[in-house]
DNA sequence: TTGTACGCGTTATCAC
DNA sequence: GTGATAACGCGTACAA
């Protein structure tokens, strides 16, 4: 689909579609002027009645509830909305729904949201500039009253920018160490990923390896090469590989790059499930973990837990972090908080798992 | 919050809030209007020009995209759907988030989606029916053009029959060997389990223990009794445990209970993560896999294949099932197909990948 | 307590 | 080609 000029595409989608030409046979939703009829009253009474307003008679409001049941009459939302100038529609942009932290994330905060109202609209970026470009627009468009993203790095910064100048509220899940473009609350992945790295180094390993999935990972990829850098190790880029998605088999597959050459003693992946795929390649070749190939991963998923060598791995707590984004996008909505110059930054500080996996021996090794 | 009387929860919501009477800081957006004055011209006419009609003067086109573009217009899609009654936004409903071949589905089909102009507006019920109840209610309220649900067992069947007669496009996800309450694309999970515990019968076991999350597997747990009844292997309600979510701990703890009484053989599991926290129960007592104790799991995810013992597997292909399920959806939409007195079935015929926790010497063993 | 009139931003039906 | 005018369904002043 055109992702140029997108707004021009959604300015001109009844064009391509023959849809608005036919005859509708959809029985007629029943609206609160059948009710209003029905009765003998005025739209405005039952709207009034079934909001229950005090101004009011007490029978005639029931009598709106009853016949309101009765033909089971359902709110259009849509015309609310428009008289309201709110949507209760909170849009949710991440990369992939595949990531399950991200979608854990996107869980949690539905629960919440839901508790107050509002629903949730949500959008996959694929971590492609241009889709989350459009997504925002999409959701701006829809009149979203508030808006989660998960960034891509620093993508779109403009856009967010002028979002945020227009007073749209919108927290982004993701940041690194650089001046956000919004008001955001999110897992420091610089420091999670140099407290990975630094430990592997303080094991005494030399040759680390590394990876990632792309720009989505930046800031992992330079607390990566930070922690190097202070434990006196130089880059290499040889031991860096990139991969387009979190898998169990990219994660076999680089392990198979990288680990062949021999050399290789550590490895940091990105991710857990690559840092499991990893994992596998290693036991299939005869190496031990973690006595020839000492692994950590990333985001602290179940699966890292339960594996065959528990896997050591870069945690935080996701209930926390939904907690704080929620609270701090009612305030933004509320407008508690107003949109200053410099956007609220909320960071989450994540800590090592360690388990078997990278052989250091800790008391509470599982 | 206050699930029954959903309608009038959502009908008196803004009681609740005192958010309606704030002054509203957002700087306006661009209406149309903006640029009819801006251009001298008339609200029509720019609507006109910016959908492309060839009923207006090339040049006049040409300026009015110009002005939309340099005042950052946006178009209004809730005003736009009020007068079109089409919101091109379709309901997904499904419980649990955390399920990763129905998060994969939604994940596909919103893909699918975008490419025609539709957003998802998602919504969980963590299988519980006055959640999926109220998340219907939520859709038609927000005149949704269609819906995607992952019905729990039975529950609703008169809500989502009357939502088909009131014309309203929904495709149902799940299903089985009864009548569907409307039209429906699924994997058949009654065969699926039909086809597992088999397979471990015919492997000699007579004490085939099941692990199932409760009503959303109800289908599975027939077939699993269906499969013992027609291998002439009686049923024992000892051998089934009942458990809340699909983790491996939930997994892990069941194996526990089953397995330490002893006589059990067999296991198999609704889920694949509840096989594998099984399997690691087993490495940790020291039992082999599979050669004291056969598992399959369900859903053949990717852990599945790169687990220590790779784990047999009932599978299907979710990027067939979506493809139908959307090609469905829009016939619906479209009213080609009318909504017969007897619904749609498309069903989808899971097969078993066997690996080698089940102990069967396949020739393409893993 | 209830009804009337208007507005929300857009599209559609007519005139001109 | 372009511009009034009337919808769409609901909320809210303001009258009655």
């Amino acid at each position: 689909m055109p992702l140029q000029n997108c707004i021009e595409c959604m300015i001109s989608f009844n064009d391509r579609n023959g849809l608005t030409t036919e005859v509708s046979k959809v029985s007629k939703r029943v609206r609160q002027e059948d009710i209003a009829k029905e009765l003998g009253l005025s739209i405005n009474s039952v709207s009034l009645a079934l909001k229950n307003s005090k101004r009011i008679n007490e029978e005639t409001r029931q009598r709106v509830h009853q016949v309101a049941k009765e033909l089971n009459y359902i709110p259009n939302s849509i015309a609310r909305s428009l008289v309201e100038k709110k949507s209760k529609i909170i849009g949710f942009i991440l990369p992939k729904i595949t990531n399950p932290v991200q979608i854990e994330t996107a869980q949690l905060i539905e629960r919440k949201l839901m508790a107050n109202g509002y629903n949730m609209m949500l959008m996959t970026t694929d971590s492609d500039r241009d889709y989350e470009s459009f997504a925002l627009d999409i959701l701006v468009s829809r009149q979203v009253d508030g808006i989660f993203l998960f960034p891509t790095n620093k993508q779109n910064q403009d856009k967010i920018r002028s979002i945020r100048n227009a007073h749209i509220p919108m927290v982004l899940l993701s940041g690194g160490n650089y001046e956000p473009a919004s008001d955001s609350v999110y897992m420091n992945q610089f420091k999670g990923a140099y407290k990975a790295a630094s430990h592997l180094a303080q094991l005494g390993h030399r040759q680390i390896a590394f990876i990632h999935g792309g720009p989505a990972n930046m800031e992992k990829y330079t607390g990566y090469q930070a922690a190097l850098k202070d434990n006196g190790i130089e880059f290499d880029e040889e031991l860096v590989i990139t991969v387009d998605n979190y898998s169990y088999e990219q994660g076999y597959l680089s392990a198979a790059k990288l680990f062949s050459k021999g050399g290789v003693t550590a490895l940091f992946a990105s991710s857990d499930y690559l840092a499991l795929g990893a994992l596998r390649w290693c036991r299939e070749q005869g190496m031990r973990v973690p006595e020839d190939m000492a692994i950590v991963g990333f985001d602290d998923l179940e699966a890292a837990q339960y594996a065959e060598i528990p896997l050591t791995s870069v945690t935080y707590k996701v209930e926390e972090l939904t907690t704080l984004a929620v609270e701090l996008l009612y305030r933004l909505i509320t407008e508690e908080e107003q949109a200053k110059s410099k956007p609220i930054r909320i960071e989450i500080e994540p800590t090592l798992q360690i388990r078997s996996s990278c052989g250091y021996k800790s008391k509470n090794r599982q």
